[in-house]
DNA sequence: GTCGAGCATCAGTTCAGCTTACGGTCGTCG
DNA sequence: CGACGACCGTAAGCTGAACTGATGCTCGAC
């Protein structure tokens, strides 16, 4: 009988791509991965994982492994969660991982929501880039995770996550005056931190226009960025969200851009009681949010 | 996580209603099995069995859990198939169980059918009655077994397997006269041992007919029996298979009522590339054996 | 050439899980 | 009706799997 623990070290590889990230994502040694992932090889039979100078890659046997370990987890979480609901009252913790935007504008409502429905439900929110959501969902660190999407910055399908749609927004240009994306070629910039999605779908909507932004400033608050258009200092990309009560003298200006935000959640969890509460609070809240929605 | 180990042994309380009786079938003391029970319902943090006296039983949550157990081991078996076929030769073992007709008439061509195409696959036979087949194969003390049903016995459906149907065979009275079942109602009768398929299925199907058959002899194989017949001794059911060659003086009388014999496999394995081999080569040597099938 | 990132191996330690022994609870049979 | 046996749980001790830390190797970057 194959080893779930030992299948997880070698799922999370399959992600992450060496022994090292997986060790400290899973809280390991690298040594102890290594050593497991060597005792799966032998149980294996077969290769699971070819040593390429100091580097390791998996194996057409090892990336298929991944693929039905991913099957075994998900009927894992299938199972917890029959259990969770099998109680009568709804107990326990879940762990909500939020952008920073929608910590302000989504989040306080579902809490609310979420916390007089279920005065046994532990709630705990963190903030967190939506780029390192998957791996925090996959490693249990938490349970739901909000994560957006832009028209230039697909969100990539995991399949060891499941997805609802939440919201539709507009994104628009935010600048001292009207203007448009190929007019602000020359101009200074307002970006996220490097190894944001923001960051990146800046970068990528202007290369879609043939240039690259001139950074000026780094901001990853929406609040904080209009301040600093409004200041004169550059433009920026922002969501409707971010944009709901702009400062004096910032012009926005609608694009055909859109952000999409999702609700993710490991594979098989769908059925949590907790999970199913957490999701219907974050839709009920947002259906209220965005009328064209 | 729940731990598949602890999970496979609340499965298998689940068929075998005992704890002493799971710690027999996996090879380990009760203690043990209690022990790794309490420790799994302390983590799912649900009753998952209550004590009634001296037995336990399972909770409607531990039956649940029994049942998402099932698709975790199917996932498992799965990942083990796939990594099965992915070597290039087949090695490995196969073992199959058969009640003992199937075991002379069935098997050794396909064994030698086995042996032939697939060298490198070590092949072991045990013998078997169909009605310990199940407990077997979930115990993974054997691959591949054959069972066989007839119409007052049922093979009743085991969600940890999987069937394949082999063969449909005639079932015969055999006595010293053309006769019927009613009229042997008080003649002798030949069963075998208690506790096996085959004393069953002739003890209903002389029920069906409203009468208890007198037991003189008790032999399992169906040469002996009709051995015994030839000699006067009494009367018995037989398949086709076990009175393809009867003794002088033996009259076989064809009945309305049918043996299906089937080959199952856990569920999981039946993309396994042994299981893949050895039910073909069954299939294949069936086939040939009874001519309206 | 040197440094650092990444992986494997070895030795030591810790802890989960097994066995053995024993006690409690019930049905059963003399 | 008492003794026995079947069955389950608990306590104590032991074994082996698995993790940590130290060390060595390989390779790419500067």
């Amino acid at each position: 009988m194959l080893d779930v623990r030992k299948l997880r070290l070698l799922r999370e590889l399959s992600h992450r791509g060496t022994i090292a990230a997986v060790a400290q994502a899973l809280a390991y040694t690298p040594s102890a991965v290594s050593q497991q992932l060597a005792a799966l090889e032998r149980e294996a039979g077969v290769p699971l994982l070819h040593r390429t100078g100091r580097r390791v890659a998996l194996t057409p046997a090892g990336t298929q492994l991944a693929v039905h370990t991913e099957a075994v987890l998900a009927d894992l979480e299938r199972a917890t969660a029959a259990l969770a609901a099998s109680r009568e009252v709804l107990t326990g913790h879940l762990r909500i991982g939020a952008f920073s935007t929608a910590m302000r504008t989504i989040l306080p409502a579902a809490l609310v929501t979420l916390g007089r429905d279920h005065p046994g439900l532990d709630l705990t929110v963190r903030e967190l880039d939506p780029a390192n959501v998957a791996d925090a969902l996959r490693t249990d660190q938490l349970d739901l995770g909000l994560i957006s999407a832009y028209d230039y910055v697909p969100v990539e399908p995991d399949p060891a996550l499941e997805t609802t749609p939440l919201l539709v927004e507009t994104m628009y240009l935010a600048s001292t005056r009207s203007t448009t994306i190929v007019d602000c070629r020359a101009a200074s910039w307002i970006l996220a931190s490097p190894e944001t999605l923001c960051h990146t779908m800046t970068v990528r909507a202007c290369q879609a226009h043939d240039f690259t932004p001139r950074a000026r400033h780094h901001a990853d608050d929406f609040a904080t960025v209009l301040a600093l258009v409004a200041a004169g200092q550059g433009v920026a990309f922002v969501p409707e969200l971010g944009a709901a009560d702009p400062p004096a003298g910032v012009v926005l200006t609608a694009l055909e851009s859109r952000r999409r935000t999702f609700v993710a959640y490991r594979r098989g969890t769908g059925e949590h009681p907790a999970v199913v509460a957490g999701v219907s609070a974050l839709r009920q809240v947002c259906s209220g949010l965005v009328p064209g929605f």
